[in-house]
DNA sequence: CGTAAAACGATCAACGTCAATCACAAAGCG
DNA sequence: CGCTTTGTGATTGACGTTGATCGTTTTACG
């Protein structure tokens, strides 16, 4: 059987019946554990589907079910990177505090390892907002707007909001690129739901791969002097790492292999 | 059985019925009394349920109650009335329009009708707009504000908004009851949101089955004269029904055995 | 008010599951 | 053909989960 079998055999059962025992995967594919062990890692990577001891669940279990059309695809690229980068956010999030989330697949990430934390999360992704009002003890607010439905982002042209009455400590920041002139976004929009955002905060830490430091996007969402942290992977390059740290932005490198062992 | 598939019946148990017994678990999953234990502590940390001497309660009850309790069990109250009233709402949607749904059992049903249509819809039901999002080309509007885990619900204190911009012709509502003194809603801060929507909307339209026309709760979120449309069931009271039509307010009898007829 | 029963948290040994590592086989490529 | 790459299965020690038991706390009831 192959690999590609196997999985699309885990997500259809997973869809049926919400849950899935790897004892159950072994006996209905032949296959040894440790490799469906390896296809629910990919998965679970991929942000397909969510581990538990024992087997996996559908990442929407319980609830009515979620899972943004194309916000899969935006997921699978860099998974492994990102999902580190993403335990590495979670650590600095204490209960009590008050943080921001945009939408993203590495803050939607994050969001998953928040399960046990208390906090007051502000999130402009419908899918975040999902995640943690099923799964956690978290209080979640979220801002006035549309509900896009490609990526389940809530934007408003609008100055008026709720949210203008939230205070938070820190904002996680998943953007499409950073450069010398700045936090970079590429739709108009969303930049200035971030913007929005970012105004509610006091620290603004940035969550990206290594792959997104490079020039493109047009629209520039705020300057690095705004930036109090970096969190991105070993493959930032070198000039760019000092140079962030020239001027005073805090650079933390998340380890891919580290990733597993905070996870929830 | 997995530890999520206990927690998931859990959870499920006390949506249905509030309170569960730890022995009752013994029973129905067949772990130890530890077990139970164990997985009724964690899921208490993580919010979703309240331990009590000799099993836990919903977080929602006890609480401040609102209009949907724990949503699914709402939903099963005379859901055959509720259905048939919600067909009836959703012949009056027309592509191209701009409506308000409230957070409700009945709107909620009424949104799962509207999968074929291409409309504006702002709501302050996180699973309606969930539901609209996913599974409909419906354009969607959420107010800002704080998503309350019992039944979805979006509240915010504030006047700020971004729906302040939402200009609606029909609000459809469900609500607590409906006596002479206008529309009744039992929580404050719900009244308060319905009103919030009720400003953007020309006409407002009343969806409640015939038990809630009894003096009960206790915030008037608007007078009668303010409702343009009631849609019950033929068990409305002969006395009401013509109170209603005397008033100038329309009012339209769903039945029952035709709702099947429309079903999506 | 006092006693018995039930429920509780803490602890521990047994077991299942996990990630990491190794060795092997098949496929891709120069 | 030899080499690397990729997928696979078995082994191992570490870790999480489970159920039984303990002493303690809470509840129920006479």
């Amino acid at each position: 059987m192959l690999e590609r079998e196997r999985q699309q055999l885990i997500l259809n059962r997973l869809k049926e019946r919400g849950i899935v025992r790897v004892t159950d995967l072994v006996a209905v594919t032949g296959a040894s554990v440790a490799t469906l062990r390896r296809d629910l890692a990919k998965l679970e990577d991929t942000g397909q589907l969510r581990r538990v001891h024992g087997g996996a669940e559908s990442v929407a279990s319980g609830q009515t079910e979620l899972t943004a059309p194309t916000f899969g695809a935006s997921q699978t690229t860099n998974a492994d990177l990102k999902q580190a980068i993403a335990a590495r956010a979670a650590l600095l999030c204490e209960d009590g505090a008050s943080i921001i989330l945009n939408a993203g697949s590495t803050t939607w990430f994050m969001a998953q390892r928040l399960r046990s934390h208390r906090m007051q999360v502000l999130t402009n992704s419908f899918p975040i907002a999902q995640e943690l009002v099923a799964h956690s003890a978290n209080r979640v607010v979220v801002p006035g707007g549309e509900v896009y439905r490609e990526a389940g982002i809530i934007l408003s042209p609008f100055d008026e909001d709720a949210i203008q009455h939230f205070a938070a400590s820190m904002m996680f920041m998943s953007c499409y690129a950073m450069t010398p002139m700045g936090v970079i976004e590429s739709d108009p929009l969303v930049a200035r739901a971030e913007a929005k955002l970012l105004s509610r905060a006091e620290k603004l830490i940035i969550l990206l791969d290594s792959t997104k430091f490079e020039a493109r996007g047009n629209m520039v969402v705020c300057p690095l002097s705004r930036v109090h942290t970096v969190i991105t992977d070993p493959g930032i390059p070198r000039a760019m790492r000092e140079q962030l740290r020239s001027q005073g932005v805090e650079v933390l490198i998340a380890d891919p292999a580290e990733a597993k062992l905070s996870a929830a």
